[in-house]
DNA sequence: TCTCAACTACACTGCACGGTGTAGTGTCGC
DNA sequence: GCGACACTACACCGTGCAGTGTAGTTGAGA
């Protein structure tokens, strides 16, 4: 077993950094750790000092990565849709719901933190002995079908299931926002807008009271 | 620039076949030409002497998978919303939604095409500069915008844009139930089932007249 | 029978690279 | 000053492999 050095948190981060915009750029397999050294102005042997092997370096940057987008996710629910809930109506939930699809998915889609986990987990994808490598996004949608069920129960939204719903959400808003533009430096924010404000149209059309 | 050889159908298609399975399952950069050959009970000399390159290879093995896509979208698209509308009520469409999206998903979720073309293209998609890889769902989303477009005509959808909606369709079923998923071998088609029917559903409550 | 194309089965080349070892340097604390 | 630790800058090893060349075999057609 490895001793891993713990070191400097500056030259962890220049080495984390470095490995994701590459491993982000040419794919991990097509990266060498002379490359991920050079750009992150260490030595290789440091590289291998913090991180043992690539592997392990991999797994760091998918787990930076689903963290820091867990926690932006967290955010924007807590900011949009409270949960002492001052959305009392319809409308209010429209709007609410509007601006935090947007603000998710202009952050989400334009992130090289969500292109890297995309990127780096659909790489194993095909490689179906590799579960672990996903990303757990049970906890948000979590959060999102609980904000559901209060909404529900203050009869702004009608729904069976608060879960799948957050699912429908999703799928309506961020996931369809991310399928039409899958490259963050491309990512047209207008465009993001639109297909979102949409989304959100469709599912208020078919989650509110008639 | 070299010169491939026609030679026979047969030994082309097992290389393909060969290739496609051992990407799928190891990724492409993992992948030795010896592999492919030993796999597709040929010589690696006539592997090169039929494809010239690896990325050759890749790009034959994806074009191959995204028109088999799109042949076995159009044909349930044509199976259940024909273009001679047999379909003349809302529950009439709502279950013919259903079926094309049951068989869609059905087919696609499990279909290790499907699952090549996505892993595949997804282990290019954070590099940039290969939009040439990507796979061209247009038409299809096309083909369903103008059927959507003829039921508007006739009363059982409302809808100011049929390309958004036909979006809003692919994201709630086909979109959705593929992201649940990812594992063709795992897929189990009772959930499939669920999440497309559920998701047709929505789009009935956003889209059926009120 | 001869020729040609397809194919096999190797061998080979040049290169890349994950990972490891080591000597030397600099800094810090005792 | 000494020792420990972090780090650099190489060198090295063993392995893998894309791609190419070549000799030999086989089958089909002229």
């Amino acid at each position: 077993m490895k001793t891993l050095r713990a070191g400097s948190p500056a030259k962890r981060a220049a080495i984390l950094v470095a490995a994701r915009e590459l491993f982000l750029r040419d794919g991990v397999d097509r990266v060498s750790m002379d490359a991920v050294a050079a750009r992150a102005a260490v030595s290789k042997r440091t590289v291998y000092d913090y991180f043992g092997d690539k592997r392990t370096l991999f797994l760091a940057i998918l787990a930076d990565a689903a963290d820091s987008l867990n926690g932006i996710a967290r955010r924007a629910i807590d900011e949009h849709l409270p949960d002492d809930p001052a959305i009392t109506t319809v409308a209010g939930l429209g709007e609410a719901l509007t601006a935090l699809a947007v603000d998710l998915s202009m952050t989400v889609v334009r992130s090289t933190d969500y292109a890297a986990v995309f990127a780096l987990v659909a790489q194993q994808r095909g490689q179906e002995g590799s579960p672990g490598d996903d990303v757990d996004t049970l906890a948000v949608h979590d959060a999102v079908a609980d904000r559901f069920a209060r909404f529900a129960g203050h009869g702004l939204l009608e729904l069976d299931d608060p879960r799948e719903a957050a699912h429908h959400f999703g799928a309506l808003t961020l996931l369809l926002a991310s399928d039409e533009q899958p490259f963050p430096s491309r990512a047209d924010p207008e465009r993001i807008r639109r297909t979102v404000t949409g989304g959100v149209r469709a599912f208020m059309r078919a989650y509110a009271p008639r």
